[in-house]
DNA sequence: GAGTTTGAAACT
DNA sequence: CAGTTTCAAACTC
């Protein structure tokens, strides 16, 4: 849903302070080559049309970190990997992928989160109080002496003038909204009107506006050594772990009972590999008691690995590009398979536009990802699956889907079975020696054919 | 829950 | 406009 067109706009134009010389991220996965990119743009012209203008691409906008990136595994010199941008998004797509469960919503249905202030000193007649910032009346907040009330609309009023004339601006809301694009999937998010001017929180935290909005920094912000723009993969792992936090969070609530087992091993078995869940760093799979969270079925713990993988990389960047690089590999290998698929598709009948769902688009396209777990996709994809205005043919998509995510599921297992591609070992998190190591001897370096 | 950190708002 | 203080929320433990 965030798809701006490629960083090519959205960062062209702003400019973040950045007070020191170092601007490691993003980096890493910003360029995406050849092959692949025929290979999308070729199924899928729907989104090309719109804004993939690859003419004035030459100049790419993030800057490269130049020389002062070293490479853990100096393997990957010669050839440059066809990377294409992973989102943790992506990694909770695969999760619902082979859980066989469908992407859960990002929930959100708390539209109506009526904020409760707790000033104390401004009378709830400043700024400082969301209240009156919102223009709305304390109601069940826990100010202490609070004049922002009905009783006391005169005093209120006084207060809004005295506002307003600080800042006429003051109560506008800070988001714009670009109104003038419309409503579709691709809208650019809004900016902050008046921009941060966070200094030590990287635009990472919600003490940054922008970032409690959802929306990136922009030229209106004064930010330094922001990390808030698109691409950014401490943005990425922070949204990730925002996450991993609110379903945690879900899922405690939700088993709001068991707390007995104390040391009992969150040990979890699977019949090939044993792997260890750490307790409470995974129980958002599977809580204490091998129950699973509600609606769900337990994930395949190789899955886990890969997610311990990218989860672990947050405090090793070595690890973050390891763990990009073979979430590349997967999504160009469902490429190849989407491409196969699609070319069946196109020779039996039209398949111009609308048809792919976003699950097939999110495997297809680089940063498509995104709109799976988005907000309303769990209704799009049920939508595509269910009917959909393609009429006649949308069981036959939705077929085609199916068989395409279920190889693509199938290619996936087999790359964790091995433990290794192309030859490179996947290094896993720091998990439990008790996982045995496959000493992978007889890697073919023949790179998997699909099991299409 | 207490204490700290943070950056917008208010103030000088 | 810049520097400082005030303030309440975000965050940490
Ligand atoms: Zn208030
Ligand atoms: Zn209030
Ligand atoms: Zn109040
Ligand atoms: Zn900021
Ligand atoms: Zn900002
Ligand atoms: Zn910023």
């Amino acid at each position: 849903m965030e798809k701006t067109d490629h960083d090519s706009g959205s960062n062209r134009n702003h400019s973040p302070r950045q007070s020191d010389s170092s601007v490691p991220a993003a980096a890493t996965d910003a360029k995406m080559e050849s092959s692949n990119e025929s290979a999308i743009k070729q199924s899928h012209p729907v989104l090309d049309s719109q804004d993939r203008r690859e003419e004035d691409l030459p100049s790419h906008p993030q800057t490269p970190p130049s020389g002062s990136e070293k490479q853990p595994s100096a393997t990957q010199d010669a050839t440059p990997p066809q990377t294409l941008p992973v989102h943790y998004r992506f990694l909770e797509f695969l999760i619902c992928l082979c859980s066989n469960q469908e992407p859960e919503s990002n929930e959100d249905v708390s539209p109506s989160k009526q904020r409760r202030c707790k000033c104390k000193a401004s009378r709830c007649l400043r700024l400082y109080c969301e209240c009156f910032a919102s223009g709305s009346y304390c109601n069940g907040c826990n100010c202490l002496k609070c004049q922002n009330t009905l009783e006391n609309k005169a005093e209120r009023q006084e207060a809004i003038k005295a506002t307003l004339e600080r800042n006429p601006g003051a109560f506008e809301p800070k988001i714009g909204a670009t109104p003038q694009e419309d409503v579709r999937q691709l809208v650019t998010l809004g900016k902050h009107s008046r921009g941060c001017n966070c200094k030590r929180s990287g635009c990472l935290k919600k003490y940054c506006e922008c970032y409690q909005a959802n929306v990136r920094c922009s030229e209106n912000c004064r930010c330094r050594d922001c990390k808030n723009f698109e691409g950014s993969d401490e943005l990425d792992m922070s949204g990730y772990l925002d996450l991993l936090q609110a379903r945690k969070i879900k899922a405690a609530s939700h088993s709001v009972a068991d707390r007995g087992s104390s040391a009992v091993p969150p040990l979890v078995q699977d019949q090939t590999v044993n792997y260890v869940v750490r307790d409470g760093d995974t129980s958002l799979f599977t809580v204490p008691n091998n129950r699973v969270v509600p609606g769900s079925t337990a994930p395949t713990y190789r899955f886990c690995l890969v997610v311990d993988l990218y989860r672990s990389s947050q405090s090793d960047t070595n690890q973050l590009r390891h763990a990009k690089e073979l979430c590349s590999l997967l999504v160009s290998k469902s490429v190849e398979v989407a491409n196969k698929m699609s070319d069946c598709v196109l020779d039996a009948g039209r398949m111009d536009e609308k048809p792919m769902s976003p699950a097939t688009r999110a495997l297809m396209c680089d940063e498509e990802p995104v709109t799976i777990s988005e907000k309303e996709t769990s209704a799009r994809v049920r939508t595509s699956q269910e009917k959909e205005d393609t009429g006649t043919s949308s069981e036959v998509y939705a077929e085609q889907e199916k068989q395409i995510l279920l190889s693509f599921k199938d290619h996936l297992m087999q790359l964790l079975n091995r433990g290794s591609i192309n030859g490179t070992n996947i290094q896993k998190a720091n998990t439990d020696p008790s996982r045995k190591e496959p000493e992978d001897e007889e890697q073919s370096h023949g790179d998997s054919s699909l099991g299409s």
